[in-house]
RNA sequence: GGCCCCAUCGUCUAUCGGCUAGGAUAACAGGUUUUCAUCCUGUAGAGCGGGGUUCGAUUCCCCGUGGGGUCACCA
């Protein structure tokens, strides 16, 4: 790669603060991150906030703080500066009203006091004639009078002027050479009337003077990459790397993953209790491999290996499935110390605090995900529901009544509550009547915990405690 | 609809013209286990269709089909 050899590798992300990230652009920050690490390079933070009217409050602070939240930080951003700041698109005002009019001085671009009625007339009147919603380019042969309504007062947006019948073509690391023709770019608005710059045209201004060296950004803007093609030919500034990173779909295969299908925030994730690591493991694997085809991988091994190029092409499933395996790998990895830290958002309150260290044994390795904790324990405090027919399942009346009856009487007698003792008990009283073990022990499990899934019996029994697990031999023998 | 992108097991992928098409996950079956989970073993499961190019195509080209993206003074 000839274009690279003197380049140092600067990258950068760019979310708007109208809200939450979604993990699709966490996915993508994490490509744009490894791939300046591994390069010795910088990653950028950049707020592009230029649409006030969709800001939302305090969405710049959630933004850094979700990064961090998944165990990622930048190299330059709006809270550590950098030399090529500020990194807020809305104290950069200057640089883009001064690059829109450096455009129109060089008539590449051009004044345009159209009304959004009349824009929206236009476009009206061609999706009903069935051709392509298009500005008009009204204003683009009549500037003389333009000039004159804008010195009276008219409100006005700066427009690009693209070429006629041209083809433009870029190159994606992904996909290789692609091409469009200029007649099917629109004459795109890059100053807007109250004075902020689109994206457009802040993208390109900010990507070169921060000397952004490869644009890694979701597939979605392939189709106004020609846009910023045009608009760096205008500028005669050399054209960074672009690489367009296949878009997520929901999970039911169809469209794009999306709000409608359940929830697509970086933070809804982690509220649902996966492990930040379990999800950049897993957004690393999606859509690419490592070369021995390694899955559960470290953020240093997959800085090592990770190449934009050998990225797929095609939009991939967000599949819960994996999501769920790797996290159950993730949390199984942890030591039981790490394990109740990151468990504490997930234990309701109610749960005595006591009872915490000595059940995550019991529990760890069948957690899939941190939330799973509730359910797993709901049987360790409070009162139970017993299902009578689950007590009676491979056994008479009668027997049962015997067997609770015997057991509550041997239990109750106990010195000593500890497993081994409640086993050993049980194990005895098991042998001496020639009870089924598999029914017996089964029948227990349900009058303990009412449910036919636990923790092995004994310690189960054990934590619960005596005075619980008495009651609940008596609750069951009145239900059979 | 126009434009653009894409196409290997259900899902994520390996293969960079030689394939008895490999792995992971999910599914199913079995083993370990007092249940579940973990762990181990096994089974089933894929090259969208049609044309070329080639000694030979999953791999290269074209057409079709299907899927996706995008068409704002939003990013």
């Amino acid at each position: 790669m000839a274009a690279m050899k003197n380049t140092v590798v600067r990258t950068r992300m760019a979310p708007s603060p109208t809200g939450d990230i979604h993990v699709g652009s966490m996915a993508t920050l994490l490509k744009n991150y490894a791939f300046a690490k591994k390069h010795g390079g910088s990653f950028v933070l950049r707020i592009e906030d230029t649409d006030k009217e969709r800001e939302v409050e305090g969405a710049i602070q959630r933004i850094q703080d979700i990064i961090h939240d998944y165990g990622l930080d930048w190299d330059e951003g709006p809270d550590k500066g950098g030399e090529f700041g500020p990194y807020i698109q809305s104290e950069r005002m200057e640089i883009y009203s001064q690059m829109a009019k450096k455009l129109v001085d060089e008539d590449k671009a051009y004044y345009c006091t159209c009304s959004r009625e009349r824009l929206e007339e236009v476009r009206d009147a061609q999706r009903a004639a069935k051709v392509p919603p298009k500005y008009d380019k009204f204003c683009r042969n009549r500037q003389s009078e333009v000039k004159k309504e804008i010195e009276s007062g008219s409100e006005y947006v700066i427009r690009l002027k693209t070429p006629e019948s041209e083809d433009v073509t870029f190159t994606d690391l992904i996909r290789g050479n692609i091409t469009f023709n200029s007649d099917s770019v629109d004459d795109q608005v890059l100053l807007k009337s109250d004075g902020f710059p689109t994206y457009h045209l802040a993208v390109v201004v900010d990507d070169h003077f921060m000397h952004i060296s490869h644009i890694m950004r979701g597939e979605e803007w392939i189709s106004s990459t020609p846009k910023h093609v045009l608009l760096y030919q205008a500028f005669g500034w050399e054209m960074p790397v672009f690489a367009h990173i296949p878009v997520y779909l929901n999970p039911d295969g169809k469209g794009k993953m999306s709000k409608r299908k359940g929830t697509v925030s970086a933070q809804s994730f982690l509220d649902k209790g996966y492990l930040p690591e379990a999800l950049l493991n897993f957004f690393m694997i999606l859509g690419w491999a490592h070369p021995e085809e390694k899955e559960i991988l470290t953020l240093d091994e997959y800085i090592e290996h990770f190449d934009p190029k050998d990225v797929s092409s095609k939009s991939v499933v967000f599949d819960l499935k994996k999501l769920d395996w790797i996290n159950g790998m993730y949390i199984r990895k942890l030591n039981v110390t790490e394990l109740e830290k990151k468990l504490k958002p997930f234990i309701p309150e109610s749960f005595p605090s006591e009872l915490v260290t000595p059940v995550l044994p019991l529990i760890h390795e069948r957690l899939e995900k941190l939330s799973d904790f509730e359910e797993l324990t709901s049987f360790f405090v409070g009162s139970v529901v017993i299902p009578s027919d689950l007590l009676l399942k491979k056994s008479s009346s009668e027997e049962v009544t015997t067997q609770l009856a015997k057991t509550h009487e041997a239990l109750s007698t106990l010195p000593h509550w500890t497993p081994t003792a409640i086993e050993s008990t049980i194990r005895e009283l098991q042998e001496k009547h020639d009870w089924k073990r598999n029914q017996y022990f089964m029948m227990l499990r349900i009058a303990a915990t009412g449910k036919k899934a636990t923790p092995p019996l004994f310690e189960t029994m054990h934590l619960i405690g005596k005075p619980a697990i008495l009651e609940r031999l008596q609750t069951a023998k009145t239900l059979v």
